[in-house]
DNA sequence: CGCAACCTTGCCGCACACGTGAGAGTTGAG
DNA sequence: CTCAACTCTCACGTGTGCGGCAAGGTTGCG
């Protein structure tokens, strides 16, 4: 506000596609992809019709990502989380447009449902690898046991 | 060699291919596809040709399948860690062939190393996905805490 | 031995998740 | 204003993980 150096107001800081990947560990192929399937939308567009991605766009990107590499989430899958949190942002707009109790219980319950489904989900995978994870310790535990029994050497 | 009734010795119950299938919750066209990928050989083949898996196949095939559906990996991470596993069975015997106790250590040491790695890459998964896990409960204990405010009413 | 039900290999097709140009337009530094 | 570098929208190509069909062979009950 106090100088003429054209500073973009910190919220106003767009990246074009490839830097925008770059940050987030994609190629602009993949970005333009996940656009072209619903996942999100660039947060504005050039006089020239350029994409121009903000950090919301960066952060939606990089939870993409995550559920891509880390999770093995299909994008059908992940469309599925992100359609459940806009449904959830609709709930919070339907919140605020009234001011009956019962109708506010029944939004936030509904809310609660949809947190609940994904917390599921999510655990179920997190139990079958810790299923795994355990089998992999008890195995290892096995061949540390029978490395000492092979008696001195600290070669490992 | 005692009776000429031919009695299945109990390890020798070979199952065809559809049954088998049926048996871990896969298809025939699947099971075929992860031979032809070298996930797999069936433990024998009948006069005809026909595809025979023992308890030990099944086995594998619940393995690929839970690994497949449940962690989200490709059929080359799999073949991966299947391969890690056979080099461990390698050193088995190797470490039998052997009664030197340096080359024993060592073999058991490799094998260390290589659970290790496994157990890691299953703990990095799991622990992006324990991360969302807390992110969403965080969120959902404020809705329920939202509801709470709301006053009584027992709807959900 | 006949015959239905199952199996074989081979091959084409499909959905997903992009890669890779082609041809045209945009941006921004010099 | 020029020009390299970047971007746009088609549009076809590619690897994965199977599905499905064809043409023929195998099994095993009756």
């Amino acid at each position: 506000m106090t100088d003429t150096t054209e500073r973009p107001p910190e919220s106003a800081r767009l990246l074009r596609i490839h830097e925008a990947a770059l940050d987030v560990g994609l190629t602009p192929r993949s970005v333009r992809y996940y656009e072209e399937v619903g996942l999100l939308k660039p947060a504005a567009r050039s006089e020239g019709d350029y994409r121009l991605y903000d950090e919301t766009d960066l952060e939606r990107l990089r939870f993409i990502k995550g559920l891509r590499d880390d999770a093995g989430f299909s994008l059908a899958e992940i469309a599925q989380l992100l359609e459940d949190e806009a449904a959830r942002e609709r709930g919070h707009a339907a919140f605020h447009a009234t001011t009956d109790p019962d109708e506010r219980r029944r939004i936030l319950c509904e809310r609660l449902a949809s947190f609940d489904g994904q917390i599921e989900t999510l655990k179920r995978k997190i139990g079958r690898l810790q299923t795994m994870v355990d089998e992999t310790e008890a195995r290892r535990a096995r061949t540390v046991a029978r490395i000492a029994e092979l008696g001195a050497g600290e070669t490992c």
